[in-house]
Parts: C-alpha cells; structure tokens; sequence
DNA sequence: GCATAGTTCGAACGATCGTTCGAAATTGTA
DNA sequence: TACAATTTCGAACGATCGTTCGAACTATGC
C-alpha cells in the first residue's frame, strides 16, 4: 500500500472518530486538523472538500460491511443450513462489525442523509444490496410472510442493531458476542412468535 | 389559552417539521424565519435563541409522551393485569406516539446530543424516567433476569421504536397500530424466547 | 385621542465557516 | 548536487451564520 494511500486512511479514521464524537456539522475543518495533526489547508491535498470526506467514510464502511456479511454468509450456502442460522449469523456480523468500528458505523447510521446529489445516491445503493441481502435471508425464514410485513421487519432489526451507537460501550459489562446473542434471540425468537401469532397457530 | 402561547406553539410545531427534514444544524433561523412566516428578528421574541427553541421542542415533545405513558399504564395497575400486557400498552403507546408526531419524535430521536449544559441535563433527566419507567415492566416480566441483560433489553426495544423515522411512513401500507403491533410481537415473543434459552428451559 | 404595553421587523454586526492559492518544504531520481 | 514531482501550509477571501438593536406598528384601557 502506498504511502499516499495509507496516511489517507489514517485521516478518513481520524476524521470518523470526531465526526461521531461531535456530529458531522458541528464539526469544524479546523477540528479536523487539530484532531489529525495535519494543517487546515493540508487536508484538501487528501480530499475534495468536506462533504467528500464523510462521503469516503461512509462508502468505505459501508462497502466492509455488506462484503463481510456476504463472505459470512457464503460459508453457510446452500440449503442445507439452517435459514435462521444464517439470520443469526448476519446479525452477530452486524453486530460484531458495529462494535469494532463503533466511530464509522455511528457516522453511517447517524449522518445517512448529510450527503447529497451523487454521492447520496452512491451510498444509498450500497445500503439498497445490504437491505436487499437481509429481506432475502427473511424469506428463507418466513416464506409466507408478505413482503410489505417482511420490508418492516427488516427495518425493524436493523433499528435494534443500529441504535447501539447511542448506547452501547463495547468495552463495558455487555461484551459484543454477548450483545449479538442477545438481539438475535430476540429477534429471531420474536420473529417467529409473531408469525405463528398472524399466519395462525 | 393566550395568543401568545398559541402562537408560541404553532412556532414550535412548524420549526420541528423543518428540524426534522433538514436536520437541527443544517437548518437556519433564515429558514425558520420562512417556513413560518414571521421575520427574522421576530422569532426573538418568543424564543431566547435557536437552541433554546431547539429546547422547547424536545421538553414539549418528550414531556407528552412520558405523561402519556404513565396514564395508559395507570388504566393497567395492579398485579390483575399481566406484566406482558403492561409492557404490550407501553410499546403500542410509544409508537402510535411516534407515528402521530413524526417530526417531533425525529427531533427527539435524531437531535438528542444537540443540546449542551443545563438544557441538555433537562433533557436527559426526563428520558431518564422514561427509561425507568420501560426496565420497571420489563422486571415484571422477567424478575429473574439480570439487571444489565435488562438494561441492554430496553435500549434494543427503544431501537427498534426509535429508528423507525428513518423508514416509516405512517400514511403507507402499514398503518401505525399494525406496526406496534409487530414490534410488540417481535419484541416480547423473543423477549421471553431470550429468556428461556439464557436462563434454562 | 392619548399613553402604555405588547408585538413585529429592516438592517446591520461580529464571528466563524469551508475553501483557495501560491509559496515553501520534502521526497524521489539521476 | 541538480532537477522534478510530491506533499505541506500560512494567510487570506467571500459567504453565511446566529444574534442584536432601535424604530415602527398594533392592540388595549381610559
């Protein structure tokens, strides 16, 4: 990896850590530069401008997220794996994934409309796949399920794995394995429950 | 009611829809100022600055739904009524809430580390309760389960709630009570799933 | 009609923001 | 050492922000 390449994504973290740590408007291209070391003008060397910088961030996140997922879920192919075990395995990635780049994922989640034109767009069809790889897993689990409840349920898991960023240290009493059980037995338990309570049983 | 404070409230109602497509920094009093009609200076007299209106909003909004809580829960006192009942009532009230003030609660959900200093600790204290208040009926429900499972449990069940301004459309296919009914499902069928598996049986 | 309190607003201020530019410093190559 | 390419940065610009101020307008009581 070349020099240039990698002092960029030396900067990219750094900038993620006091985007989440103070909001992406709130902070300041001098912020940036004090938190990075680099001069305010130096900066622009690496990146266009600032709307840019959360743009590289998110993209670069969320691309690790949705390949990891795939690469979890290619391990478990075919089917002669459970469909709730692969559910289960997207979430405790999910999960995992979010407490070990707690900074960018807060930023993902927290500053998904701070962009705008094109590169709104760009992101928004990184998250299209990865919305889009969750329904499928949920169609394996619950076949009959219309799609419009299954949309839902989607959103809805992924709003108990994304609100974590307001809550949830890593590094305190609930370790990250322990904190992807749990919300996947609630989920995956709960998913289930509310199936055989409206399609009958 | 004086024409002040009606006045005063419909202030505050229009700036939320405004905070909440746009985004608290993003918006300008310039655009406050436009949105609702009066003049620039003129929002100063009934607001000490933009935080502090920022301020009232989530005092207003947050105040309404703790008070809101607590009377559909006193309508289900006592052990007559089953724990998971309460907690069912709390879950279709916070979300039929949301779904109601979909701004407001989008300024709550998405601006609470907007505020700074006194207002902020306002803020948070009666979130506090409101917190309390959901880990007091989740003990009920599960009193053999430890408190930082508890704690965990709830920030999951608010995730779900909370996130739901980032998709949700309340004028959609789903209406606003087959949506609390779904997070209730999910939520207290893996509750109790969660549970069983953790603690034996 | 007059005085008082309540309400609105045009115009401007100072501060801070993102960004730019050309020069200086550093690195790589012979 | 000499030269070119890469990388850094001090200083400043124009734009926009939240807020202020005093004057102007309106409603109310007498």
């Amino acid at each position: 990896m070349r020099p240039y390449d990698e002092r960029l994504d030396h900067f990219l973290s750094r900038a993620a850590r006091v985007f989440a740590d103070k909001g992406y408007h709130s902070t300041t291209m001098r912020d940036l530069a004090a938190a990075t070391g680099m001069s305010l003008a130096g900066m622009y060397y690496y990146v266009q401008g600032k709307e840019e910088l959360l743009y590289r961030i998110q993209e670069r996140c969320f691309t690790q997220v949705l390949a990891g997922a795939e690469q979890v879920l290619a391990g478990l192919r075919g089917g002669d794996v459970d469909p709730i075990e692969r559910l289960q395995a997207f979430i405790r990635h999910h999960v995992g994934f979010f407490a070990a780049h707690m900074a960018e994922m807060k930023v993902l989640s927290h500053e998904a409309n701070s962009l705008a034109g094109e590169r709104q767009r760009k992101v928004s069809a990184i998250k299209r796949r990865y919305v889009d790889l969750l329904e499928r897993l949920l169609r394996d689990v619950a076949p009959d399920d219309p799609a419009v409840e299954r949309s839902a349920a989607a959103y809805v898991l992924f709003g108990m794995m994304n609100w974590i960023y307001n809550w949830y240290d890593p590094a305190g009493e609930i370790d990250p394995e322990r904190l992807a059980g749990l919300i996947a037995r609630i989920f995956t338990g709960g998913f289930a429950e509310a199936r055989s309570t409206v399609h009958g049983g």
